[in-house]
DNA sequence: CGCACCACATGATCCAGATCAATTTCGTCA
DNA sequence: TGACGAAATTGATCTGGATCATGTGGTGCG
């Protein structure tokens, strides 16, 4: 399933092109090691997650699972950006927002899944059996506290774009999302200014709860000011300094 | 502390007035025993907790803890009303939501409250030391899953309440604001219309990311059209009905 | 008692963003 | 390469909620 067609270009946190293999003890080439779910893991207890994953690939444009679905699989996102989002009983998608490398995708206590994901540039993913997951869970109770914290930190982001989606403006709200796109390919010592993703002004629009014409005249306006730069394969970041103060204005 | 000036009257959830003592197994006589938090735990990790908890009686008004402040307990809500919300950086308030009988109140696993809560009515809580509460959490596995759930819950909660904010309507909001409210204090057999607290509307106004002069309108025009009624003590609900396809209608 | 303060209420005006309507890329596939 | 459908772009208008302003009732306090 999901051939891999699209081979590395795309590959936003470049890890070296280790041997991939279905069951790998990837881990020692991943650089999430330190960063997202596993980074709150020791060493062992990522030997002992990493036995029994598997590697997922998935093409851009595919999707993982579907909201509502029976939730099988548990997923850590290495590499790629997925869309994640809600269709809402008045019909309107609300997109709750992106999976960047290093997140845990879906609840493993939870029967059913409550969003539906799909990549927006090609993914890798860790994938486990639910029922896996969950007997790690018993097994080392360490565990439990790495599942919570995860948890509550989309909880602590959830409520953070709650605010942003209280604002008035429309261009605190752009400016931010920008800024979470831009560091979610922040790399340490890395200054790089260019997201390699394309993401649909659509999904901004459903994200930031704003229609697609609003989103694009902003960007056009960030554009015409010289603040960011939007090419075929990806945003430019030319002032972040300007981009963080609209972001702060009320 | 907090002198419990109020006495009785305005206990939502008013549970018989069993003899509380600071230090109670005071789950015996808690109607909360299946509900929230509590609900989860199983009747020996009920009598555990309890054995650590000390009852905590908070006046309407004041105020339980801050953001910022270390978190030294956590909480869980036995009876009342609590008004739960952060200061953002521009200053504005944002209500991130109201707290009901059975929330558990703050993450164990934080240093640091990242939100304020105070009293709407006047409150009862239970108060576990929150290395107490970490301790239970590694004696007994079990816990954790509680805990993660409880976290989850209000990770939904606060998605529900994205979706919510990014909508155009007034009503809706408005409207879905007041079907929250109504649902805190349903009881199973109760078909009970009369919801007993006062909700100022400034606090409406920042949990809905609207002013209150729209929110006094909305409620306003609600009340013409008889579809509640707003009195000294509390909103009575007369067209549930109605409410509810308000609160649908995108 | 009267004053100050605060939550609530209501009217008048304004404007940012929604909505409606075309047109122009762009990506994909035959 | 050409054609078709989706996404992006741009313009014209409309409108609901924000803003500004003012008034009222209640309540605590000197």
């Amino acid at each position: 399933m999901t051939s891999s067609r699209e081979p590395s270009a795309r590959m936003p946190g470049d890890m070296g092109k280790p041997p991939f293999t279905e069951k790998s003890r990837a881990c020692d080439y991943c650089e999430l090691r330190n960063r997202g779910f596993c980074g709150r893991l020791t060493e062992e207890q990522q030997v002992l997650l990493a036995a029994r994953s598997r590697l997922a690939t998935l093409d851009a444009h595919r999707t993982l699972f579907r909201q509502g679905e029976e939730t099988d699989h548990v997923y850590v996102v290495r590499s790629g950006l997925l869309r994640l989002y809600q269709r809402l009983r008045d019909g309107r998608r609300q997109v709750i927002g992106f999976a960047k490398p290093g997140d845990l995708l879906l609840f493993p206590l939870s029967a059913h899944n409550d969003y539906s994901a799909d990549a927006l540039d090609s993914a890798y993913l860790c994938q486990f059996r639910r029922e896996d997951f969950i007997s790690f869970l018993r097994r080392d109770p360490e565990l439990w506290g790495a599942l919570a914290i995860s948890v509550h930190e989309d909880l602590l982001r959830a409520r953070r774009q709650g605010a942003l989606l209280g604002q008035r403006g429309a261009e605190p709200k752009v400016a931010q999302f920008l800024l979470t796109l831009h560091e979610s390919y922040g790399r340490p010592n890395n200054e790089t200014t260019l997201v390699p993703v394309r993401v649909p002004q659509a999904d901004i629009a459903d994200f930031l709860g704003m229609t697609v014409e609003t989103v694009n005249r902003t960007l056009a306006r960030f554009v015409r000011d010289a603040i960011i730069t939007i090419a075929k394969r990806g945003i430019d970041f030319l002032d972040l300094r300007r981009l963080k103060a609209i972001a702060e204005s009320s």
